[in-house]
DNA sequence: AATTTAACCAACCGCCAGAGA
DNA sequence: ATCTCTGGCGGTTGGTTAAAT
C-alpha cells in the first residue's frame, strides 16, 4: 500500500477532509494548504511542526508521503548521510519535521527493507520475544532483519488482538508451556490455557542440538549493543570466542539501532541463568546471579544465530555484499570480528529463500585448537565470495571441505529456534550431498568421535564468559 | 450490490535519554 | 547543574483495503 494511498488521521492538525481520489500531487498540495495556528498540537510537536524560512514561519507538512518528497529524501541522504534530520529540512526543503524525515527513512526508504507477510518464524520470534521481553519493537527488530519495529509493532497489535477475540491466549501454547517452571504444574496448567495445537505453533518445541560448545563462549563485547549481554536469552543466541578481543563497530551510519545499554532485566534474567526452560514472565526477583555463571540444565543450545539487519550483514558475516547503496558517507567500511577468532557460515533455509540471507550462524572456534591458518583462510575465502542467494550459496558450498569447518560435520544443528520451520534440520539436510560427500563413506562414521579427535570434543557446559 | 467488519498499515504523538552548550 | 536540542522508542490513531455478511 503506497503512502499516498493513505489520508491523515485526526490528531488534532484541523485538516479538511480529503476525497481518497486525490492524487498524489493534489493530496500534496491541500496537506501544504492545511494546518497552522488551529493546531492543537502540543508544545512538544510544535517545534516539530514549523519552521522558520525567510524570517516567517512555516508549518511542515504531514500525513502521507508523496514521492517527490520521498525522492527529495533520498537524495539529500544520498548526498549527506543519515542523522541531523532537522537539518533535512533546512537543506532539502522538505516542508516536513526531523523526526518525520527520520520515521520515513527507516520504515519505508531505506535499503533492504522487507516487504511483505510475515513468516510463521518471524511470528513466532515476534510471540516469542514479546513474552519475555515485552514491548520491544526495536529490540524485535534488530532480530528480525529487514524488518521495522512499526511494522513488528503493528504485527502483533493485529495478531494478538486477533487471538484475543478469539478467545484464545494472547501466546501460543508453545510458548507458556515453554517457558514455564520444570515441576510447576499449576504454572503449566494456568499458562496452557489453549485448546488446540497448531501447525502454526507445532514448531515451538525445540530439542538441544548435537553442536559440540566447549570452545565456543560468550563474548558481551561482541553482542549488538542493542542487547543486554546479561540476559541469557541474548546469550544463548550469541555464543561467541573469549578469544575475540577487539570490539567490533556493529552499527554503521544505516544502523537502525542505537547503542542502547539495556539494562540488566531481572524479570528475564533471574529466570534464564537458572535455566534457559524456567523463565516465568512477569517473575520480578532481585539478581545477583553471576553474568559469568554458566548455564547448565535444560538449557538447549543452538549455533548463535546473529539475525544482522540488513545493515549488518558485512558486519557480522564479512562476506556478503551490503545492499546499501555507496553513498559517499558511508562508505567506510565496517569492522568485522576478527577471522581468527570467528567464522561467520551463512545457512540457506531451502523453504524460506528469503531467509537464507538472514540467517547467519556464526561460528567461533578457539584458536588454541588446530584450526588455524589454511583451513580457516580458505574457508573465508569461499564465503567471502558468496552472495546472499540460496542457490548460489548452496553450490558454493560445494568445495567446501569437512575439516575446514568442524561445526558443519555436525548433525542436527539447531540453526535456529525461530528462524527455521524444521527444528530438526540438519545443515546436511540444507547442504544435502554437496556436504555429505565431503563426509568418509563409511557409514559408521561418528562425527563426534572424528570431532573428538580433531580437538573439538563435544561439551555440555557452554556458557563460560571467561 | 451494498454494507459491515476485520486486517493492515502509515504516520503521528508524547516521553525520554544522551550530548553538548 | 541546568537547559536545549536531537533523535529513538512505544503507544495510538485512523485511513484504506479485503473479506464477510
Amino acid at each position: 500500500m503506497s503512502s499516498t494511498s493513505k489520508q491523515n488521521r485526526g490528531d488534532g492538525c484541523k485538516r479538511a477532509k480529503r476525497s481518497r481520489s486525490l492524487l498524489p500531487e493534489e493530496e500534496a498540495d491541500q496537506r501544504g494548504n492545511t494546518g497552522g495556528g488551529e493546531d492543537t498540537l502540543k508544545k512538544d510537536s510544535e517545534a516539530d511542526q514549523r519552521v522558520n524560512v525567510d524570517g516567517g514561519e512555516v508549518t511542515l507538512k504531514k500525513g502521507p508521503w508523496t514521492k517527490k518528497e520521498d525522492e527529495i529524501l533520498v537524495d539529500h541522504i544520498k548526498k549527506h548521510g543519515e542523522g541531523n534530520w532537522n537539518a533535512v529540512q533546512k537543506e532539502s526543503g522538505l516542508a516536513r519535521c526531523g523526526k518525520s524525515c527520520r520515521l520515513r527513512w527507516f520504515n519505508h526508504l531505506r535499503p533492504g527493507l522487507k516487504k511483505g507477510s510475515f513468516t510463521a518464524e518471524e511470528e513466532r520470534l515476534i510471540f516469542e520475544y514479546h513474552f519475555l521481553k515485552g514491548s520491544k519493537w526495536a529490540h524485535m527488530a534488530a532480530l528480525l532483519p529487514g524488518r521495522t519495529d512499526n511494522e513488528i509493532k503493528n504485527f502483533w497489535y493485529t495478531r494478538s488482538k486477533k487471538r484475543q477475540r478469539a478467545g484464545l491466549p494472547i501466546y501460543p501454547n508453545e510458548i507458556t508451556s515453554k517457558y514455564s517452571f520444570n515441576g510447576s504444574q499449576e504454572s503449566a496448567d494456568i499458562l496452557a490455557n489453549e485448546s488446540s495445537q497448531s501447525d502454526e505453533t507445532e514448531n515451538f518445541n525445540m530439542d538441544i542440538t548435537d553442536l559440540d560448545l566447549k570452545d565456543y563462549k560468550f563474548c558481551p563485547d561482541m553482542l549488538p549493543p542493542f542487547f543486554d549481554s546479561q540476559d541469557a536469552w541474548i546469550r544463548h543466541r550469541y555464543l561467541i570466542s573469549s578469544s575475540s578481543a577487539s570490539v567490533p563497530e556493529v552499527f554503521d551510519q544505516y544502523g537502525q539501532y542505537p547503542m542502547l545499554s539495556t539494562p540488566f532485566d531481572p524479570i528475564l534474567d533471574t529466570n534464564l541463568l537458572h535455566g534457559y526452560d524456567n523463565p516465568i514472565p512477569g517473575f520480578h526477583a532481585a539478581s545477583n546471579i553471576s553474568s559469568s555463571e554458566p548455564i547448565y540444565g535444560s538449557m538447549s543450545f543452538e549455533l548463535p544465530s546473529f539475525q544482522s539487519s540488513p545493515t549488518q550483514q558485512c558486519t557480522w558475516s564479512g562476506m556478503y555484499v551490503s545492499p546499501l547503496p555507496s553513498f559517499e558517507s558511508v562508505d567506510t567500511p565496517v569492522q568485522a570480528p576478527p577471522i581468527e577468532s570467528c567464522l561467520s557460515v551463512p545457512v540457506p533455509v531451502p523453504d524460506s529463500p528469503d531467509w537464507s540471507h538472514l540467517i547467519d550462524p556464526i561460528v567461533y572456534y578457539n584458536s588454541d585448537q588446530n584450526l588455524e591458518g589454511t583451513s580457516i583462510d580458505s574457508l573465508q575465502a569461499n564465503t567471502e565470495s558468496m552472495a546472499p542467494n540460496e542457490a548460489d550459496i548452496s553450490t558454493q558450498w560445494n568445495g567446501l571441505d569437512y575439516d575446514q569447518c568442524p561445526a558443519l560435520s555436525t548433525r542436527q544443528i539447531n540453526i535456529s529456534r525461530w528462524f527455521h520451520s524444521e527444528i530438526e534440520t540438519s545443515l546436511d539436510d540444507i547442504y544435502g550431498d554437496a556436504f555429505n560427500d565431503q563426509l568418509p563413506a563409511d557409514s559408521s562414521f561418528d562425527k563426534e568421535d572424528n570431532l573428538n579427535q580433531k580437538g573439538l570434543a563435544l561439551p555440555n557446559a557452554v556458557l563460560d564468559s571467561g
